[in-house]
DNA sequence: TAGATTGTTAATCGATTAACAATC
DNA sequence: TAGATTGTTAATCGATTAACAATC
């Protein structure tokens, strides 16, 4: 078993009993359930990823248990942040011990849906398209690329990674004959938001959008994602400037 | 003159007087100096590239005044916080008239250091620095890719978009030789941190790290803006999932 | 049991929004 | 001047941190 078996090995309460511990997630207090989910707030759960790749990375160390003050301080951040965040979700850890690092590294996995079976699609096998789909993110995150599409003659017919790349007039008899809840959009910007609601239409539930565009779906029924490198890269700059005016621009 | 020309021209006060509006950014109240930038808080800061954005695509309609209340309006925002944000810059705007798009678009672009000549190397030439390389999003936002540097052999000595490939071993004599003020990580996650170390070394002074590794530099002396592309398909996983729950669970 | 550490409430801090006086 | 709209202060809201009782 190597270490990819063993981060994609879901832990079961089971496993934590054998180890004397058959407490956990079982407070009487904090019996909440996932149904208040859309109570919590966006700041913690854009922190969860976060705590899902320390948890990845203490497990392949070995270790079995943390508390949040160890934790805190690996992560930078304050142990009651951690025990605030952890539990909107329910208690996850047990007084006096701390919590179990596969038990939380599981529960935290099914908070974010790794191993849903979620499938999704690439729109443009562009550079950025190609590039995404060599990166082991889709696998590593249990989400299976099922296909690529482009609209150019190039790429069509052609397999990128073991993916097929068809042609974009085959998209709605494919999402028909295909279950595809998300889809990568990679296309040119004046592209993107025709495309967007076809995907929609053919009821597609979450897009990752790269493009910079701005889509507006209702937040109820369409998901969107967006990764805007423009303006990662401004932020950058911004921060570079910024130095240079701490430091009194002593470099010009 | 093409909408580009347009974009990448800067606005000066001059030209705004020959309009008949002479008093942009000197309210005697808010001469706010640039000194005090360390005080904004990142909040504002990740906002500042979304106004960017809108201001540009006000341009190129050929859009000249824009009031606070307009502006919310179409980036779903409150009037407040766009008033707010600006002014920890310094006023922008004129009473009684609004902000001229053109004026407020060039002081987002400088302090955004668009145009500032900053020049980048990107570390990887695998296929996302590749895709990286084509995207306009560099010389869109007046950064120069000046170099790639790679460590195996298939790539070195080739051209990716007119950028050469070198090999890293010739990392530090082409920072000595080169201004060399932003690097991309794009490079095998085991490699980032020695790399990342070496070119803080050579003096750059800004990271864009895509390999989702933590580093961990002083916030004075080099810029790190993480991409965390796992990150945000993990949160687009949580969201779909979230949806499914708040709909009663009605697609199982 | 005593020590440790959580879950959770209360206090603090910061960010957003509302309101309005200043002023173009 | 009157109307419009900013810059800015004050009020509200939410998120973070501190504290501690519950409990393993």
């Amino acid at each position: 078993m190597d270490y990819d078996d063993l981060l994609n090995e879901n832990f079961t309460e089971d496993d934590l009993k054998s180890e004397g511990y058959d407490n956990f997630g079982k407070s009487a207090q904090n019996a909440r359930t996932e149904q208040t989910r859309h109570n919590i707030s966006q700041a913690v759960i854009k922190r969860l990823p976060r705590y899902y790749r320390y948890l990845r990375e203490l497990i392949t160390q070995g270790r079995t248990r943390i508390s949040s003050g160890e934790l805190a301080e690996l992560m930078n951040v304050t142990a009651s942040q951690i025990r605030q965040d952890l539990n909107c979700f329910g208690g996850f850890g047990q007084q006096g011990y701390g919590y179990n690092v596969n038990y939380l590294y599981t529960r935290i996995s099914e908070i974010l849906g790794v191993g849903a079976g979620i499938n999704a699609v690439i729109i443009g096998a562009g550079d950025l398209g190609r590039a995404l789909v060599h990166l082991s993110m889709f696998e590593k995150r249990g989400v299976d690329i099922v296909g690529m599409f482009d609209s150019g003659e190039g790429m069509v017919g052609r397999e990128v990674a073991g993916v097929n790349v068809y042609s974009l007039d085959y998209l709605e008899s494919f999402c028909q004959n295909n279950k595809v809840d998300i889809a990568v959009l990679t296309l040119p910007k004046d592209q993107v938001k025709s495309v967007a609601d076809r995907l929609v239409l053919c009821g597609v539930r979450g897009l990752w959008n790269f493009m910079g565009v701005e889509l507006d779906y209702d937040r109820n029924s369409v998901a969107v994602e967006n990764v805007h490198l423009g303006d990662s890269l401004m932020i950058l700059n911004y921060k570079i400037s910024s130095m240079e005016f701490d430091r009194g621009e002593d470099e010009f």
